[in-house]
DNA sequence: AGCACGCCGACT
DNA sequence: GTCGGCGTGCTC
């Protein structure tokens, strides 16, 4: 007898075609395994959902079915949690199953034929066990307390730790009575970045052994991504730690999924199926009965609600709220010092006062940090003379001037050309560099500071650390590294260098021009600064020791034209639950996220006419469907920066109190959308997209 | 998305 | 006369 399988193989969201692809088998396959099937010129991979007898119903599908290539058995097929938790983000985040299914799978795994698998199968033997390591630090009282609650509620838990808290000891302890207690769990921890992959894994090695412990991320080279992926499906690897795409991780016995830093929007993927990771792992935790800790020191407002206590007729969040607010140590948090840039002479750059402090810390031989989020030279070049500036001739973008080889650089489609001797438009040789990046601000400090001398006598060392200075495969390794020896007294950067690196002798951390991020017409710009600064103040004095052996105390300062907003008074008594409150106040009143969902639909197209016109006509065209009631739909804008390498882009908002409606409305528009394609409102349309929850609008 | 087919410009 | 530009269409 035939069986007819259905197979999810990787097809594109804009196709028609459906979710899965049918085939023919003398067998039955179970759902999960993994297949070689023929599709169009290609044989390409795919993943079994269903089979069944072929020719009960299928009298209607005049349809050739063409036979499976190849079945990949030596593989333990995907468990049905695995295939639920894809479905679910097909559905969710309105992308086909095949999508989501085989870019959840490790690349590698795509050209590999059955005997090929299986040979990679048979040499990935047992791991060799290391020795773990039997040094536990003692818990200060709130982590013993954090932990007791977490072994004994369900969850989901959001662990509210200040920078220096412990909260990876939390995870590193939960995750041990975890493989102590059950022999055969599996643990899941994520961090934002792949940077903070390489501490993460020592200190989760050192603990449990190497051999229990694998990592997944971007980073890898495809035969490591296929061997940590395996190693984590066939429950090897009892522990495994990665990045956004690790939430997708193959994981039969998992029972613990930690998502530190959970606030980060690194966990939203941009491109492509736009999930959050964030949000797939409590989804997936409660589908899989796993417990899952999302913990950090400025929850995303998302988080803070849901984990609110229970009042009067709220009868709170569905998260535990798990509260370590004390810095493990003496060492207190440190002090926030505003600067008004409004009393400063006109096109400060660093007041004194400023210059003065780290000034003060080089002499004494300790280490300051100052960030701006502007890397390069300067973010214009602009002529003295008429009003030319330096525009990307391809995207409604200025071209940044990078000094250090003499180029004007277009961030957004990376168009690039050396910078012109004059003016191109009126030959003035008079073309100057307007506001300032991470690399003139370094070039800045060295000339202040060029008479200051070190404890030793020596000169002062300058350091910059951004997207350009760690370019290089390894560079940002060995900055850090020289950051760690002491070899640095001054650090410039971008955020790159306020996120979990943990310098212990830094006592001094600045952020040169925040303001932007005030009154930015993105509504969540606010969250991200203030868990930003938060963040940065924890890079200060986390060694209580180095501080008090130092005589030093540790300073965040910060340089505002608007030092009595708000969000700096909460800043200055590092009172994030004061910061949440006010801005989820604002949020409800205006219906805002977390009081409603929202959804962007967007369009690339030749023209912004275009990609409005198909906007707008997709938005005629749901009037009407299932949900469209609850939903509000604004009108088509021009995205945040219109246009990107010659492509206008555009994007409708749409917004619910329900998110069931919401899912409903975006379910059903998703066929008319293809239809509209090819309709003449879908003239000029290169793509179109939808993004669940979209992390800035 | 790939990868075809298909119909018009500058080259051996 | 061909090589190749990327416009349109299909993949169980």
């Amino acid at each position: 007898m035939n069986w007819r399988l259905e197979i999810a193989v990787q097809t594109p969201a804009h196709s028609a075609l459906g979710d899965v692809l049918s085939y023919t088998h003398p067998s039955p396959v179970a759902p999960g395994a993994l297949v070689r099937v023929p599709l169009g010129r290609r044989e390409v991979l795919g993943v079994v959902w269903s089979a069944q007898p072929a020719g009960a119903d299928d009298g209607a599908a005049a349809l050739e079915l063409k036979p499976v290539g190849a079945v990949l058995d030596a593989l333990p097929p995907l468990g049905a949690a695995w295939r639920d938790l894809v479905a679910f983000a097909a559905r969710y985040y309105q992308r086909s199953l095949g999508e989501i299914a085989l870019a959840a799978l490790p690349p590698q795994l795509r050209d590999l034929s059955a005997v090929q698998l299986a040979r990679r199968l048979k040499r990935q033997a047992a791991p060799a066990a290391a020795a773990a390591s039997a040094c536990v630090p003692a818990l200060t009282p709130e982590q013993a307390q954090a932990l007791a609650r977490y072994e004994t509620e369900s969850g989901p838990f959001l662990l509210f730790g200040s920078t220096g808290s412990g909260k990876t000891e939390v995870y590193l302890q939960a995750v041990a009575a975890l493989l102590e207690r059950e022999p055969q769990a599996q643990a899941l921890v994520m961090v934002p970045e792949i940077n903070l992959t390489p501490q993460l894994e020592a200190r989760f090695k050192d603990r449990f052994g190497s051999g229990a412990v694998v990592s997944l991320h971007s980073g890898m080279t495809n035969p490591q991504r296929l061997a940590s992926w395996l190693a984590a499906h066939g429950a090897t690897a009892r522990i495994v730690l990665g990045t956004r795409m690790a939430v997708f991780a193959s994981m039969p016995a998992l029972k613990l999924i930690v998502v530190d830093e959970e606030h980060d929007p690194s966990y939203k993927q941009q491109e492509g199926a736009r999930y959050s990771a964030r949000d797939l792992a409590v989804w997936r935790g409660r589908r899989e009965g796993a417990k899952v800790m999302l913990g950090s020191a400025t929850p995303s407002l998302e988080s803070w609600h849901q984990s609110r206590p229970a009042q009067g007729e709220d009868g709170g969040g569905r998260y535990a709220r798990l509260a370590m607010p004390s810095r493990i140590g003496t060492a207190a948090l440190p002090m926030v010092r505003l600067v008004d840039m409004g009393l400063q002479p006109p096109r400060t750059v660093l007041s004194a006062a400023l210059l003065d402090a780290i000034g003060q810390r080089v002499a004494r031989g300790e280490q300051s940090m100052v960030f701006l989020n502007r890397r390069g030279y300067a973010p214009v070049l602009a002529c003295g003379d008429c009003d030319w500036k330096s525009e990307c001739p391809h995207c409604s973008a200025f071209r940044v001037f990078h000094k250090i080889d003499r180029t004007l650089r277009c961030h957004h489609c990376g168009f690039t050309e050396r910078v012109p001797r004059a003016c191109p438009a009126c030959g003035n040789p008079d073309i100057a560099p307007v506001g300032r990046g991470t690399e003139r601000l370094e070039e800045h400090l060295g000339e202040l500071f060029a008479g200051v001398r070190r404890p030793d006598g020596s000169p002062v060392r300058i350091a910059r650390i951004d997207a350009d200075s760690t370019r290089r495969q390894g560079a940002l390794e060995s900055q850090l590294a020289a950051v760690h020896a002491g070899e640095i007294d001054v650090l410039v950067g971008t955020q790159m260098i306020a996120k979990g690196h943990d310098f212990r002798r830094i006592t001094l951390v600045a952020a040169a021009n925040p303001d932007a991020a005030l009154f930015s017409s993105d509504f969540r710009a606010p969250e991200r600064l203030f868990g930003l600064l938060m963040q940065s103040a924890g890079r200060a004095g986390r060694d209580a020791a180095y501080l008090s052996a130092q005589g030093a105390t540790a300073e965040m300062w910060v340089q505002t034209h608007h030092p009595r907003h708000p969000l700096f008074a909460a800043l200055r008594r590092h009172d994030y639950p004061a910061f949440a409150q006010r801005e989820l106040q604002e949020r409800a009143a205006a219906g805002m996220p977390p009081f409603a969902f929202q959804a962007l639909l967007r369009a690339d197209a030749r023209t912004q006419e275009a990609a409005q016109a198909f906007l707008n006509a997709a938005s005629a065209a749901a009037e009407g469907l299932e949900g469209a009631q609850h939903v509000t739909r604004y009108s088509a804008v021009p995205h945040a920066i219109q246009r990107v390498a010659n492509v206008e882009r555009a994007q409708l908002l749409v917004e619910s109190a329900s998110r069931r409606a919401l899912q409903r409305l975006l379910a059903a528009w998703q066929p008319l959308l293809h239809g509209l394609r090819k309709a003449p409102e879908g003239k000029g349309v290169i793509r179109w997209l939808v993004d669940v929850d979209p992390q800035s609008i």
